[in-house]
Parts: structure tokens; C-alpha cells; sequence
DNA sequence: CTCTATCATTAAGTTTGCCTTAATAGAGAA
DNA sequence: TTCTCTATTAAGGCAAACTTAATGATAGAG
């Protein structure tokens, strides 16, 4: 007979690009995969992967399978959800996704300790440079750092708030000198920080008295998909950079790096999480963790020392 | 991870009325099932059966598991049909019941035959005295004989015309005389099969010319829940029975038995399937083996070379 | 072109889950 | 009581699914 975690397995061979890929997924080596393939088709009686060459396609029964799999496999984990909660406590699988640098700096500390709180729970943490880079089927959980532009349906927490900041070196300023409008920008060096997917090259200030907007197309003399490496450039005095107010925090008040244009806000990029799956947005564990991230989160670290343009909502 | 096979193995100790008979239902040994058992409730960090002495009871958790189970096994098993049913061949299982003599004398054989031809099958029959022994969800497709009078929701499929006859030995009619008309049969010794709760000793006749019907509640001398003790008891001479046609056709050409009132006739109890669920119904084999059985079927053997009162429809 | 990396597969050995038998203990009926 | 059925523990066996090792095949790099 048919077992679910068959159709778990064929999921991953739907989903995978090749064999050895879903071997890599499912964490197991390449000659179960074949040897499991064969069996499950010779059980079946019916082909499943047409193996031409190098790409593989998944034949019409083979399409059929992954497709009602996915419901059985779902209705399933659900059950086991509902079990699982229950009893109270916080079990099971939890996938979660978060930028680089937050990730490291917020999250990790967080699913530690979360973790530490519930024995019988398996965490995985993957720091990822654009979240565009993982389906939301590999994740329960993400964290992102601005009003996410991609998959706007799913299901959004709001976690804090995090204003941008516009910031250079001191001895960057005392050289190039400190812009007094967005214009101005025009004569500096910027440097972008190519992340998620956002324009980020254009540059968006509002004048806090006036209430009016001007937007900049900069021409970034350094660019990188990096925050750490962004921010490293600028405390060296390479130019200037639009960063979250997590990140700076630390930098402005040691005056390693100054805020520039103080009397401007950029777009807010508040933390926020999003749920992959209606079954992870409804689970407890996805739901305690976000409480627990969302505690830790309250009086942002940010936030404790430093006077904010933006006050919490 | 919880399987499909736990939800199976789960199914099987909630329908039971303890972990023994469950072990008899899985066909493995009682240690399995109380080892398997607390492993699952192990795993789910969750208690399932509440065994008290020697009564068991599902606790909350258990009726919850048993209740979703049943959808998820259903929509598997469904799956697995639907890829067997693709390959265009007939496999996987096959649960039939059937009465005692009839099973025995053209459902076995027929069975046989089918499951010969199609090798990955598995067949199994049933034989029992009456069908409300088992319930629906314990087979795929049930043989009855007569109007079912149970389950009366379920899909009804006609295989054959079968009249009712009455009949006697010889020496029985020569000792005790002939009845002439239904109402003479007070005078005379009844024996009464009791099959299929119906009501057995309310015999109904019809005159085939008049068109007129009489009731009579006979008194059995002797009453039995076999077919082959009532006709061997009839054979011996012991009194009038009632019988299908498909079971007194050679007796009544060997001379063994006589039919009698031959101008009324009994109401007819037709060889019909019942399906015992949905999926049995949809499935390809169920269908598969009820065209062969109707088929095989189709000039009844008792009707060869018997003038019957009926004529098939 | 050759070289190299990756992929898919076969073969053979190992682990692990689930079953078995055997033995122990308790509850209820004769 | 004794007998029978039930539930459980302990210890051993088997089969499924994994592992490593080795082979052939294919695509892209140099």
C-alpha cells in the first residue's frame, strides 16, 4: 500500500530539478533516491520520472501523484499539528527564513533560546540574502526587513518598527562635505545595498516640516548584496548609505558613522513576518515563536539609547 | 513524522473492542499492537486509549485521531486506485461477501478464475450466514440473495433472476399428502431457514392466474441457519422448505425434491451486489469483478435446463 | 578536442523499525 | 479454585531503506 511519506518523497522529486537534488533535499544519498524511485514505480506499477538523459519529467500518473500527494501530505501534517497542540506543548518541524544580517544579529539569539524552551521542537534557521531566493513552500516562518513586494498574499505579522537612516563617516563628511538636501546627493559617493529585490537606487526622502517628497536616482560608486559589507565601506569612508536603524544604531553612537539629512525620513522598513503556508500561519509553534520574537522585539534593541524620527506606531 | 499506516493500524484498534481483537483484525500478534501503540503515543506525546482493566476506551485525542484518520486513509487508498486504475490494470485489494451456499457453490469459483487473471490482486471472500454480521466498511462488494432489506442506501447492482420455490421429498408428500392450496401447508411440517433477518416464517404466495396473494405464518417443525441442513433435512423427508431456485434446481431434476403449488409463486429474491462504500463502487476492480460475476451469471446454471416460472427480465 | 564535474545507477553491507515467540501478570467466568 | 482471555515485557529475527563504493554517461570548461 501507498504510505504518505512516499508522497512526501515524490514531492521532493516534483519539486527538485534532478535526482541528486532531491537527494540533497531530502538529506539522503543519490542511490536512495533511485533505488526508492524504482521501488515506489514497480509498487505502483505505473512510471512515475521519465528519465531522459540528464533532465527528468514527471510523467502524467507522475503529476497526478505529487498533485493529490500534496493534499493527503498536507491534511496529514495538519492532523499531526492539531495533536501536537493539544498536548500544549511546542513540537514538531519549524522552517524559518530571515535576512543576513537581522538574522544573525536578532532572530538566531531568539531560536535559541526558543528552542531551548521546547525539547521536542526541530528548528532550522537559513539566513538568505532576497527572500525572492526561497519558495514559500521551503519555509514556515519569514522574517523581512520592509513592506515585502513579493507574495503579498501571504499572510503578514507586523513584529517592530525600523525606520532607514541616512549615514557617512565623519572623516567622509569632513572631506566631501554634508549634503543639506536630497539634490546634493548627486555630488557624493553612495553606496547601495542591493537587497530584495528593490529599487535600490532610487532613493526616497520626505521633508518632515513641509510634508513634501523628492526621490533621487543615485549612481552608486560601491553596490553590494551585503549589509555588513555596506556598512563596513561607509564607516571607511567610502561614501554615503541608506541603512536600517538596527544596524547603525550601534555606529551612530559611538560616531562612527553620522546621520545625514536628519530633517528627511526615508520610506520606514518595519520588521515583519510572513507565513509560507496557511498551515504554518495557524500552528502553535509558528504562533509562540512570533510571540516570543515579537516580545524581544518590543522595546527594540534599537531602540533603547537612541531618539528615533519615528516613534512606534 | 505520523504515517498512513499508523492512521490504518489506529483505525483498526478504534473499531476494536480490545487491543486482542484488534491484533486479530491486523492479523499480527497482540505484543505488535501494544508495542506499535505506545510508540505512537510516544511519538505524539500524546495518550490515545484510556485501558482500563479489560475494557478500552479512546480518549479525546484518540477519537480525534481516528475521526481525521478516517478522511486521510480514504483519500489515499482513493489515489492509489485511481493509479492502478490508470494502468488499466486490475490490482490491490479485493473484499468480497457472500452467503454460505451461494459463495461457495458460483462466487468461489468465479474468484478463482478472476483472481487468476490478474495477478496483483488480492482477493478475499467471506462467506456468512447473514449480512448484517458485517458491517459495510468491513468489504468492498457484498453478494445477497433477495431484496436487502439492510443497508438499503447503499449501490445496488442485479446479477441474476433467482425465484423462490417450495418443495419437498417424495416419501415426504407421499406419507403426508399434497397441499393443494397455501392454506393446507398448516397441516404439514415446515422447516425454516432463517437467513438474512428476514422474516422466515411468513410465507407469502401469489397465484400466478387469479393474481390473488395469501399469507400464511407457518409453525416450523424444525428451523435452521443453514441452507444446506434445510434442503438435506427436506431431502430426508422431513418437511416442505422454501429454497432458491439456484440451490433446488438438481434436486428437483434428480427427483430428490418435488416442487409444489406450482400455480403460486414465491416472492423472488434476485442475486444482487452491494457496494460497501463509495470508493468500492468507483473502483475498477469492484467493477471488473461484477461484470465477470454477472456474466458468468448471465444464463443462470440453475436455469439451463429448469422451465422456471420466471423468465429473466 | 580532452578533462572534469555532476548525474544516474548497480552492488553489497548495515541499520532500524516492526514483527515474532516466550514468559509474566491480572480479570472474569465456569 | 481453575481456565481462559487479555495486556504487557523481554529477546530475537526479518525486511525495508539507508549507507558506501564503483561504473558509465553526459555536459560544460579549458
Amino acid at each position: 500500500m501507498i504510505e504518505a511519506d512516499d508522497l512526501r518523497f515524490f514531492a521532493a522529486i516534483a519539486a527538485a530539478p534532478s535526482l541528486a537534488a532531491a537527494a540533497r533535499a531530502l538529506d539522503v544519498s543519490p542511490p536512495a533516491v533511485t533505488q526508492r524511485l524504482r521501488s515506489l514505480e514497480a509498487r505502483l506499477g505505473v512510471k512515475l520520472v521519465d528519465r531522459g538523459g540528464r533532465r527528468l519529467a514527471l510523467t502524467g500518473e507522475g503529476e497526478l501523484l505529487a498533485k493529490r500527494g500534496r493534499d493527503i501530505v498536507g491534511a496529514l501534517d495538519a492532523l499531526n499539528d492539531t495533536l501536537l497542540e493539544r498536548r500544549g506543548e511546542v513540537a514538531g518541524d519549524l522552517r524559518i527564513v530571515a535576512p543576513f544580517g537581522f538574522g544573525r544579529r536578532f532572530v538566531a539569539p531568539l531560536a535559541a533560546q526558543f528552542r531551548e524552551a521546547h525539547p521536542r521542537l526541530r528548528l532550522d534557521l537559513t539566513l538568505v540574502d532576497r527572500l525572492s531566493h526561497a519558495p514559500p513552500e521551503s519555509w514556515d516562518i519569514a522574517i523581512h526587513i520592509g513592506a515585502p513586494n513579493v507574495a503579498a498574499h501571504l499572510a503578514m505579522r507586523r513584529l517592530a518598527p525600523n525606520a532607514r537612516l541616512l549615514c557617512a563617516a565623519p572623516d567622509y563628511l569632513a572631506r566631501a562635505g554634508t549634503p543639506a538636501r536630497p539634490a546634493d546627493l548627486r555630488n557624493h559617493a553612495c553606496i547601495a545595498l542591493r537587497e530584495n529585490d528593490e529599487d535600490v537606487t532610487m532613493w526616497h526622502f520626505s521633508a518632515r516640516q513641509a510634508g513634501t517628497t523628492e526621490r533621487i536616482r543615485i549612481a552608486p560608486t560601491l553596490s553590494t548584496n551585503d549589509g555588513e559589507v555596506a556598512k563596513a565601506w561607509a564607516v571607511a569612508g567610502q561614501g554615503l548609505i541608506v541603512r536600517s536603524e538596527w544596524d547603525v544604531t550601534e555606529d551612530l553612537e559611538s560616531e562612527r558613522l553620522v546621520r545625514i539629512l536628519g530633517d528627511y525620513d526615508l520610506p520606514p522598513a518595519p520588521v515583519v513576518a510572513l507565513m509560507g503556508t496557511e498551515r504554518a500561519a495557524r500552528s502553535a509553534r509558528s504562533r509562540r515563536f512570533l510571540d516570543a520574537l515579537a516580545a524581544s522585539l518590543r522595546t527594540p534593541p534599537w531602540r533603547i539609547s537612541t531618539a528615533s524620527p519615528q516613534t512606534a506606531p
